[in-house]
DNA sequence: TCAGTTTTGAACTGATTGGTTCAATATACC
DNA sequence: GGTATATTGAACCAATCAGTTCAAAACTGA
């Protein structure tokens, strides 16, 4: 054994996500990096490959919060589910959106494992709504929840420019829209 | 008088539009800029102050584009307006998505102006949304513009991820839930 | 206390960034 | 054709970028 590091790596990769939101990857620095998180360039590379390490793995922990997927299989199933799931955007992530929404925008200069992390949790979200929606609505479950994720997604985008008054009536109305299907 | 330039101010924010779309602002460099639109350094920075000016320039030019009006203004108003708006993200501009929807995501390291530029453009389509929906739906015309709106910049958001197959069917459905409110 | 091991901070690298300078060049007018 | 004026390309600048190196420091186990 030898001197234990100061840092832990959960704790960096929480630190440096509110960055990578705000910012993107492309305009971060990796000095902005090392204020954020208050760990040195070496520390940084010892633990992480590149910056586009650091940044994939700050995305990957960030899809693996459980806090969606367990607001949309929570017990019943169905359209309340879903709504919670939309308030979401406002309430619980009341940051400056939503990091996969922010990726998504700089996808063409991000390394192709980002658009991989980003497919595969649309996938389990999007499978998730299906079974909320499944035998409550009577258009197509699967066209009805990629509705709800590009609503969603819009809504995350939002978060960078509008006030959230008023976003609350936008669900009302949405949700009508929804269940008169 | 003396050399005439050999380059058209136009024709620069149309060549370097697309190129601000696909990467952003902090990951087009000027040299990038130079080899998109095919004038030099000096020649850019004779017409625009810097590169934040270049990119603003070429946002406004971008907003200016009639097109959308043009569809959201056709006589009679009504729903089948708005659904030729909403088609217009998957088929016009079948590019990359919207430069308005894909810059929200940088404001935070955009020049103010951008935000104004934004947000003007934003309220002028509302403005035209709404005047298509009066009288044409029982909930409030605003509240269903923004729905809209939101629907819209998810849709261009997803544009740089997903393929466009199916996406005519959502539009249907869609389509299906704002009538029936 | 000391040997062995690991982290750390700071200095450093080469490439690229946005932006400037300026002599050479190309044009228009007379 | 000559002269005034404007554009051009290339060299240049300081600052910043991501990433590396390494000696000094800090800790563990004995």
């Amino acid at each position: 054994m030898g001197r234990p590091k100061c840092f832990n790596r959960e704790q960096v990769l929480a630190d440096a996500l509110p960055l990578f939101l705000e910012k993107g990857f492309a305009d971060t620095s990796v000095q902005d990096l090392e204020r954020a998180t208050g760990v040195n360039k070496s520390g940084l590379y010892s633990e992480f490959e590149d910056k586009e390490d650091l940044y994939l793995s700050s995305l990957a922990q960030y899809v693996e919060n459980p806090a969606a997927a367990e607001v949309l299989s929570a017990k019943p199933l169905g359209w309340a589910n879903v709504e919670r799931f939309l308030r979401m955007a406002f309430e619980c992530r009341a940051q400056k959106g939503c990091f996969v929404v922010n990726s998504v925008r700089e996808l063409s200069i991000l390394p192709p494992r980002a658009k991989s992390i980003i497919t595969n949790h649309l996938k389990r979200v999007r499978g998730m709504l299906v079974d909320n929606l499944e035998g409550k609505t009577k258009a197509d479950p699967g066209v009805v929840a990629d509705i709800i994720l590009t609503f969603n997604s819009g809504t995350s985008l939002e978060q960078n420019l509008r006030s959230l008054e008023k976003s609350g009536e936008r669900v009302d109305v949405f949700m009508r829209m929804l269940r008169s299907l």
